[in-house]
DNA sequence: ATGCTACTACGAAAGTTTTCGTAGTGTCAA
DNA sequence: TTGACACTACGAAAACTTTCGTAGTAGCAT
């Protein structure tokens, strides 16, 4: 019944950075989010150890310095994430959701066209069954 | 100089309620938000009340009860907590962020199907350019 | 051994958001 | 005109999140 901690803002910042790391020590961390918006080491070291506890991450005690991993997915917190954008400001539509992205300038011609191509193999996927 | 107020989870709710309805009175808010998740009606007016003082809404005092509007455009609001997501969660990558959503469960055939055309048409535009 | 450095643990203040009670007031029916 | 009711305003507590200082300790160079 343990249903899924949210993570708060700070959280999510140190879950990105270990996603894209796959596991860091806080001074790895503390080094990224510093260099992001400053902060002090032990700022980032105590909300690790917040998340330790409510299981957001898992770590190595074997070093003097702990080794972090995320133990919560990333595409489950997406997901999650996504879901509520999707209630809350698309009133649940989907279609308003991607049309979103894709008028966002940063979303560039060659990722469109491979957008394209997943939804294409997911339509085919879909007839498929 | 006044960059974007972001609205609080309990705000974006009530957002989302101005954003279906177009205009509503606390009363017509409350009795929504309450059957959601159960509130009082004091803690919505106060909201809102807050909301009117960060300008996140705007509100019609003639009658005696307000009757307020949301000031901020839903999908300037989408846009920005979906480049947070994309950021935060995949990495920047809009093309993450979109499978993700097309492995939802919830994203019906069609909504695929429309999702394609629109992409389809976006990227002729961009040719065209 | 001594001191220096990098680390963890943790308490508690500061900051933010949410909740709700109480007070005051206009409206309307009896 | 009285009372019941629906509404606004607002203060302040409660809950949650973020920040950081201080204390303690292991490892290592001298």
């Amino acid at each position: 019944m343990k249903s899924t901690n949210k993570p708060t803002k700070s959280e999510l910042e140190i879950l990105s950075v270990l996603w894209e790391k796959g596991e860091a020590t806080v001074r790895e961390v503390f080094e990224v989010i510093n260099s992001q918006k400053g902060t002090s080491y032990t700022t980032v070291l105590k909300l690790m150890q917040i998340m330790h506890e409510k299981g957001l991450v898992e770590r190595n005690e074997d070093a003097r310095a702990h080794v972090y991993r995320a133990k919560v997915k990333q595409n489950e917190t997406g997901k999650q994430m996504l879901n509520e954008v999707m209630d809350k400001v698309f009133g649940g539509s989907a279609l308003k959701l991607v049309q979103q992205v894709l008028e966002n300038e940063t979303t560039s011609a060659e990722e469109m066209s491979e957008i394209r191509k997943m939804i294409e193999q997911a339509e085919r996927e879909a007839k498929g069954k």
